[in-house]
DNA sequence: CCCTGTGAATATTTTCACAGCT
DNA sequence: AGCTGTGAAAATATTCACAGGG
């Protein structure tokens, strides 16, 4: 029997292109296209082709010589691949108008993730209700996230306090943490914290302006 | 006489670091902080070392040997360079949750991108007041953005209106724009269209999340 | 044909390693 | 001594280009 879990490590910049196409793909899908090129990815993308078709071989053979892709069996692999297709419990730290934004965000909800707890220290927000949650404090953290089966948090606190907010989730034992907040977190190993910040893509930009002004 | 305006280009990957050191540095500097090596950049951002130095030699030469980078003139350097010394006029669209989140995001005014002009159809929103702002409608946008002095437009409508909005601010003489709606933008090619989208993130972590499950 | 999948070539990015300055 | 700046090497990422399948 061939062992089929054996995986090789997709990297960051495949990751990212795959999470790309499957929103194209699904956009293309509900307007009733079920076959799909490489060629068609890149276009609408404006990348190279064999680069849609490399990224894509890293989740198993499945294209059609001559035809392309099966849209539905393509959009469902990457889903597969990516752990997309699983429900993420997510706590959100921080309920203010960022906070606000990210649990109305449709495209989360969308994709899976659910916010299950929502926290925050202001007495004054403390006890309304944001999608249905209950906004809470922060004591008994570990307690919450347990029974809500939470395994992400997303940090949406001033940067003053984000070091402090990072530092109880990993005490409560969440190894996932994306920040939200213009600084960064130290924690162990096991944790992971993804970035990101909202500014720096105005920032980017910032430098491509200035950078063609000079012209 | 020697041609200072003479520019490298400065890669992607360089950008986006630069941007992190400078936000660092600050931070540093606040706290009292003068002097700092390349290794310290380095290790609190657990990258390479030669990476740093490599990165702030495209800023021109400023460090000294056996010391380290002065930090007030490095900050100076890297916030020249990325053009964030300047203010930028900047045009929101979509006056919802994730709108009031940016507009109110409090680092984005810090970098001197400041929100002049918010704009949503819905009359239900048109003549609140956010930030000292009066939303508006759309109408009239070139002339708006015209006497607000704005370049930068922030796109923070559903992905559903999305091209139609990026269509009216390229007629309107936009030239960057960030967009935080979950689609693929067509434009014209003098055009920037900067894609900000906050579930990317969340996505890439649940392929760490899924992939680290199944070990 | 027209497309995929992929070796091989190319381009880009990162790291090493060390000369040279202070 | 301790650090920067940078050629040169190594590692990664992208693109070319073509064999092979339907």
């Amino acid at each position: 029997m061939k062992k089929i879990t054996e995986k090789r490590k997709i990297s960051k910049h495949t990751v990212k292109r795959l999470i790309i196409y499957c929103r194209l793909l699904r956009d293309a899908y509900e307007s009733g296209c079920l076959w799909i090129t490489s060629k068609e990815i890149a276009e609408k993308l404006a990348i190279n082709s064999s680069q849609v078709r490399r990224d894509i071989s890293f989740l198993g053979k499945k294209g059609k010589s001559g035809v392309g892709y099966d849209m539905k069996s393509l959009i469902d692999n990457i889903q597969d691949v990516l752990g997309l297709k699983q429900k993420w419990g997510v706590v959100l730290i921080g309920a203010g108008n960022l906070g606000r934004a990210l649990v109305y965000y449709p495209a989360f909800r969308a994709e899976g993730f659910e916010f299950r707890l929502a926290i925050d220290n202001d007495s004054r927000k403390v006890g309304k209700k944001w999608c249905g949650m209950k906004i809470e404090t922060i004591d008994g953290l570990k307690k919450k996230i347990e029974k809500k089966e939470v395994e992400i948090a997303v940090i949406a606190v001033p940067k003053e306090s984000a070091q402090w907010v990072a530092d109880e989730l990993v005490n409560a034992g969440i190894k996932e943490i994306l920040n939200f907040a213009p600084v960064a977190l130290k924690a162990s190993k096991e944790v992971t914290i993804t970035y990101a910040d909202l500014s720096l893509e105005l920032r980017r930009l910032s430098y491509h302006l200035s950078s063609r002004r000079v012209k």
